[in-house]
RNA sequence: GCUGAUGUAGCACAGUCGGUAGUGCGUCACAUUGGUAAUGUGGAGGUCACGGGUUCGAUUCCCGUCAUCAGCUCCA
């Protein structure tokens, strides 16, 4: 028989046991074969796939869609699982996701001891080592085979099969699900997996129909890979923002304030202050911006003309009762009238154009109860607003310099490789969500297409992302649990000028409107800085910290002494403090390692006679004594040019 | 908003089958005055998230509210 390669070359094989014998030879490749015969696959790495079209596909499930297929089959052996535990539990869909895979139930919730059992079952399952085999039956015969087994959201899927319509079944000896497959061939090639959690869901995600239980699990090629994986998530609880966050004492919640709403600490405010002046004198002095301040709340009234009465009024905090009072107000979901309102202040000329408008603003979002998370998902927080008023044909350079911006941010923190682009775009099918014509979506869309096209950067289609407005490019990060969050957006909006009679006088002295790009450089603070909590699990580059040094006396002989390096420090604008507890030097380091400061300066006997100070960092350990201003020359300079010193190797075995 | 779990000292957690609570770390005091990851001793600190109900008596049982977490949905 002939096997195609991926590489689009053709091997030829005497039987279905040699595809088999000789897979070792492809073990990184996917292979194709037209096979009659049946094959029991397991080899190493190597398992057997019953395609879709009846044919045998063989994969190694090192290659994702090997896994894919792994997991996939995990999740039908932890249906047939739940199926035996809880017989009145009803089967939905179970498909397998990046990290995993998952099914959901028509069942009581289940507990974790409830996912033990199933786990235990599937064990046996496994250890069967079933024959998985497909089958075809036609609509009609469909319907009526999951009928008589009685379940109803398998039913429902088949009535929306196009009718005619081969369909296809898995049955692994006994338990039979609807599937396009593929599958493994046979339960044994599940050789590790682990039930993560279970929640609910509802059918077809929607909240007006069945609640379901859905149970999350993942699967892989070895035990190894297993454990390695278990281990990473528990590194990343580690990392967690909302956890390390309030350890590190950056910010807290509090009950009685409210949901969504964290304090930040003078050590969390601190961290958010450096970054905030270094963005304002950036934008201010560097990429040609002005700065504005505006008011935090307006009139309804505002909020009609800009549309956000109509498309985003769940959202807003509304102070006052439309029914009983004479005016009311809202606090602001954004900045973008109040800064319009700016430019209008005056007329304009073409030759006027782009203004470049930035504002640290702070932002009211009526979240629901249950979308609030520690510093990612608030309802207030403060972002690096602008708005650009431009001309059409400066749009393209301007939104150019938008991204620029962004990503010369991006990097000086050290975050630009944990990011993917979006081009968020309008959903034609639900055009009450959005203002304007077609022409223009379809415009603009190709416009952002280009420039992100032009700039050499990979990004990913997203349809019914957009604002209500217009297209926009979003920067997204992951989570330390994998979850994607947009840290930065920018927008290119043709239509609000519209809404807002904004215009500027042309070379012939005609009125124009001009387009809008709404952007932000750094996103908001407190994502930032739950970001930068995560990926440096709160080990943050020193012109970041919110104690760059500790001065540590080996006893209080030399408490003022580490006092005056201190007030030094202090002077040439280094955040330092002095630890003059009574507590032993050993004691004082670890406390310092342990609250992850960049620097700590001992200071005793020997020091004091000399006017130096003994350095140890977290990069380096223990850097030798030095005098105090040469210390001084040395750490300016790493946070002046806001340097990300990294990690020497011998310090990182510790 | 929905489903589930959770809420005991600053933090991590025990515990009370209903009779108002403990441990470790931290904190404070005293002694110790030290050289690169934990000195010793002693003390303070809790309306057991909040509000109702049942009860002679509730931190414990029941109901509600608030908050936290996971997920759904929604968003920067």
């Amino acid at each position: 028989m002939k096997i195609t390669l991926k590489d689009g070359s053709v091997k030829e094989y005497a039987s279905a046991k040699s595809i088999i014998e000789i897979a070792a030879d492809i073990s990184e490749g996917l292979a194709r074969a037209a096979c009659a015969g049946e094959v029991d696959g397991e080899v190493k790495d190597l398992r057997t796939i019953l395609d879709a079209d009846c044919s045998l596909s063989i994969l190694t499930v090192k290659d994702p869609e090997g896994l894919r297929v792994l997991r996939h089959t995990a999740s039908h052996v932890m249906a047939e699982a739940v199926k035996r535990l809880f017989p009145e539990a009803k089967v939905t869909i179970g498909p397998a996701i990046d990290e995993g895979f998952y099914y959901d139930f028509e069942a009581e919730p289940f507990s974790r001891e409830d996912l033990d059992r199933i786990e235990g079952e599937m064990k046996k399952i496994i250890k069967e080592g079933r024959k998985i085999t497909r089958f075809t039956l036609s609509r009609d015969e469909a319907v009526k085979f999951m009928e008589e087994k009685n379940e109803p959201f398998k039913v429902e899927l088949i009535k929306e099969l196009p009718e005619g319509a081969e369909i296809s079944f898995y049955d692994q000896g006994g338990f039979v699900d609807l599937c396009a497959g593929p599958h493994l061939m046979s339960t044994k090639g599940i050789k590790a997996f682990k039930l993560t959690s279970s929640s609910m869901a509802y059918w077809r995600g929607d909240s007006s129909r069945a609640k379901l239980q859905r149970i999350y699990g993942s699967a892989f090629a070895s035990k190894e890979e297993l454990a390695e994986y278990l281990a990473k998530l528990e590194d990343a609880k580690l990392r967690d923002h909302n956890r390390l966050g309030r350890e590190m004492k950056l910010f807290t919640t509090v009950d009685v304030i409210g949901q969504g709403l964290p304090l930040l600490t003078p050590k969390g405010t601190k961290m958010v202050m450096k970054m905030q002046r270094w963005i304002e004198d950036l934008e201010d002095n560097e990429w040609g911006y002005v700065r504005t301040k505006t008011p935090l709340m307006a009139k309804s009234d505002l909020y009609k003309i800009s549309g956000h009465w109509d498309h985003y009024k769940e959202g807003m905090f509304v102070l006052g009762d439309e029914e009983k009072d004479k005016e009311v107000f809202a606090l602001r979901p954004m900045t973008c009238p109040f800064q319009y309102y700016v430019y209008k202040n005056e007329q304009h000329s073409y030759r006027d154009l782009p203004i470049r408008m930035g504002e640290t603003s702070t932002l009211f979002r009526n979240e629901d109860s249950g979308e609030m998370h520690g510093l990612t998902r608030v309802r207030q927080f403060t972002i690096s607003e602008g708005h650009l008023i431009v001309r059409p044909d400066q749009m393209a350079e301007e939104f150019k310099n938008c991204l620029a911006l962004a990503k010369y941010c991006l990097t000086t923190l050290g975050l630009n490789e944990d990011v993917t682009y979006h081009l968020s775009k309008w959903d034609p099918n639900n055009r009450e969500k959005y203002i304007g014509e077609p022409e223009v979506w379809e415009e603009t869309e190709g416009h952002i297409r280009r420039v992100l096209t032009e700039l050499d950067i990979p990004f990913v289609e997203d349809v019914g992302e957009a604002a209500f407005y217009g297209p926009k490019v979003d920067i997204n990060a992951k989570n330390v649990y994998g979850k994607d969050d947009t840290m930065i957006t920018i927008q290119w909006d043709a239509l609000l000028a519209e809404q807002f009679d904004m215009y500027y006088i042309d070379q012939k002295g005609e009125k124009v409107r001009p387009c809008i790009i709404h952007r932000t450089s750094i996103g908001c603070y407190e994502r930032t800085l739950a970001w930068l909590i995560e990926h440096y699990a709160g080990k943050f580059p020193t012109w970041l910290c919110p104690e760059q040094v500790r001065v540590l006396p080996i006893s209080e002989k030399y408490a003022d002494y580490a006092e005056e390096v201190c007030a030094e420090l202090k002077k040439n604008k280094i955040d330092a403090t002095v630890d003059n507890r009574s507590e032993k030097i050993g004691y004082k380091i670890r406390e310092a390692r342990n609250d992850r400061l960049p620097y700590w300066l001992i200071v005793g006997e020997k020091e004091q006679a000399e006017g130096t100070v003994s350095v140890s960092s977290r990069f380096a350990g223990n850097e030798g004594t030095k005098p105090l201003a040469a210390f001084i020359a040395a750490i300016r300079e790493e946070i002046d040019t806001k340097a990300i010193r990294q990690v020497e190797a011998a310090e990182e075995k510790k």
